[in-house]
DNA sequence: TTGAAAGCGATACCAA
DNA sequence: TTGGTATCGCTTTCAA
């Protein structure tokens, strides 16, 4: 007891700080501290009148549990990381936030990681990322450098990939075929009987991935007049407006333009309104990701469905399921997307 | 030693995960657990020689720290919370871009929380970040129920308020006055010859305020002739179209809107452009928040620059300062706004 | 420059 | 239903 005290009186020494700690609640309460920690963990396995007790003691102490010592004590963090390319890209800022609310209501919390910028590496970011031991993590894409798989596989902890497919994930994916979205836009821009195709993608990865499968669907349609424009890659507004005049000078008039987000689409849009080139009728356009402000606000733009609320709750859900239960039903889920054919392209 | 081995024992027993610790990497460099952690922590703390044993046995182990266990005993955690109305809105998502770059630097990670979802109340969602007791936490808007202040300021952690302004911040503050913008932004409407004025502002408390200060002050102008417009509050283009409907529908039909984001601003332009309003001419179109599209793409459109960046940098700085050395120079920091006037208004 | 011992604040396991 | 005790993996303090 007298060891007791001592530390006491260091702790308040040494910092005025939030060190209300089980203890001090437990000896309040009158109780132990493992009975406290049930208390807070497991309300049912407590007696109603010990209950309350605690619970005023923790009221009225204004204690707030510390999660770095239950995290280690238990090896369970209630932390999940995800990893983004950028959180100012709003499709994966609301795949993370659909994501987010799901796992906040499971009672745990989403540590956010960029992986969009060069200058860290990958590797040191999830490095970084694994030192506060998550207890899963929500990957971006499946083009992981050899050291990053390692890392991430020795963790051996839940991972979920998204936004694309394969048939090899580390854990498990939640995503779409990028393949298949470039041979249905393809197939929807012959069967509209577009012979002149322009696109507008981003230098991303997966963007240039999409676009070659397009063009080269299309030539299996015939189809070999195409103007192709590549802007850096985070998208915007003024970047479609670029794209689009790129296209104009290398001899593109009129047809179908197909771009890679549909920040470039709307950007192509400004452009063609501002030369008052009209759409679609003399330049149709295909955006991607069906941003939300889309539908309402563009009836001429034509645009890939991705159901991204669909995917966030998804990985949320099967990450989830590893963590909690072990379990995966299946390794690969397929969203899938839709074509959204709006005005008269 | 018995001991010792008999802990390896168990700990392989119990899973293969990424459990190897200090005293492994100890081990193997055949020196002591601090002395690893000294290499780590102060490399230059540890001779030479000792360091390259240390480096040598952690990368053949493939050890990652445990920041739980590092944290618990340092009471260092080298988190860093920051709560923002929304991930999705791409002011706030921007202004965190630039907070946690310059933490990333530092060595900090940072953890976001959304405080815009009222089922999550505000105080839960701060109980939850203290629990991984952060080195200190960015707030955004200085508007907390008094049950939050109270949770921050017993945490006893560096704090820095954004977005607003106030004589009064719980620790220091870096923002800008919404009361000036609004003012300014009158004065500046009224400087041009405009008598006639719409607003379109979310139903969001700052820019509510904004517009309240923008209506009263044009009222000193001799303006009085003012069409409001609320619109709900996650601003979007869908919701700025809309917001231009209602104005024309309540007899407003030539003049300056003044809109509480860009976002809104942007899709009164797109309104106006479908009913073939000229703008500026017919109608002037004022936004807020210098959105990166807004300058190359919307050469019509005038706003209110907020340097975000700026804002950013300095709060992580501010912050960093707080938590290392413990220093203040300021306790309020103005970051200031100006109006920056584009096309012809 | 290096190490031994004592926590940091919680939970797991086994008894009572 | 409740409690004692031994960790979880690291850093601090104090010595050597």
């Amino acid at each position: 007891m007298a060891q007791s005290e001592s530390r006491q009186g260091r702790k308040s020494a040494r910092n005025g700080n939030s060190s209300v700690t089980l203890e001090d609640v437990a000896r309040l309460a009158g109780v132990s501290t493992i009975t406290v920690s049930r208390a807070l963990n497991y309300p049912d396995k407590v007696a109603a009148k010990t209950l309350a007790k605690v619970n005023r003691a923790i009221s009225q102490t204004g204690y707030v549990p510390n999660l770095l010592a239950g995290g280690l004590a238990s090896r369970r963090t209630r932390l999940i990381a995800a990893i983004i390319p950028s959180i100012t890209n709003l499709v994966y800022a609301e795949t993370i936030q659909y994501f987010s609310s799901r796992l906040n209501d499971a009672g745990y919390q989403v540590l956010l990681g960029e992986s969009g910028y060069p200058e860290q590496s990958e590797q040191k970011l999830i490095s970084a990322i694994l030192s506060r031991r998550p207890d899963g993590i929500l990957l971006t894409g499946v083009n992981h450098s050899a050291d990053c798989r390692r890392l991430l596989l020795a963790a051996k902890i839940p991972l979920v990939e998204t936004w694309d497919l394969t048939p090899t994930p580390l854990d498990v994916i939640v995503g779409f075929s990028h393949e298949r979205i470039g041979m249905a836009v393809a197939d929807f821009v012959a069967a509209k009987g577009y012979r002149r195709v322009g696109t507008v993608s981003a230098s991303d990865r997966r963007a240039q991935f999409r676009e070659k499968t397009l063009i080269d669907r299309l030539a299996t349609h015939g189809i070999t007049d195409i103007t192709r424009g590549e802007v850096p890659a985070p998208t915007d507004l003024h970047r479609g407006r670029i794209g689009l005049v790129r296209l104009l000078d290398d001899g593109f008039s009129a047809g179908v333009v197909c771009c890679s987000s549909d920040t470039l689409a709307h950007g192509v849009l400004i452009e063609a309104q501002s030369r008052a080139i009209r759409v679609p009728e003399e330049i149709a356009i295909v955006g991607f990701g069906d941003q939300s402000f889309a539908a309402d606000t563009f009836p001429a733009l034509s645009t890939v469905r991705i159901d991204r609320p669909r995917m966030g709750k998804l990985a949320a859900d099967v990450l989830l399921a590893r963590i909690e239960d072990d379990t995966v039903d299946e390794q690969v889920i397929d969203v899938g997307f839709e074509i959204v054919e709006r005005g008269t392209t």
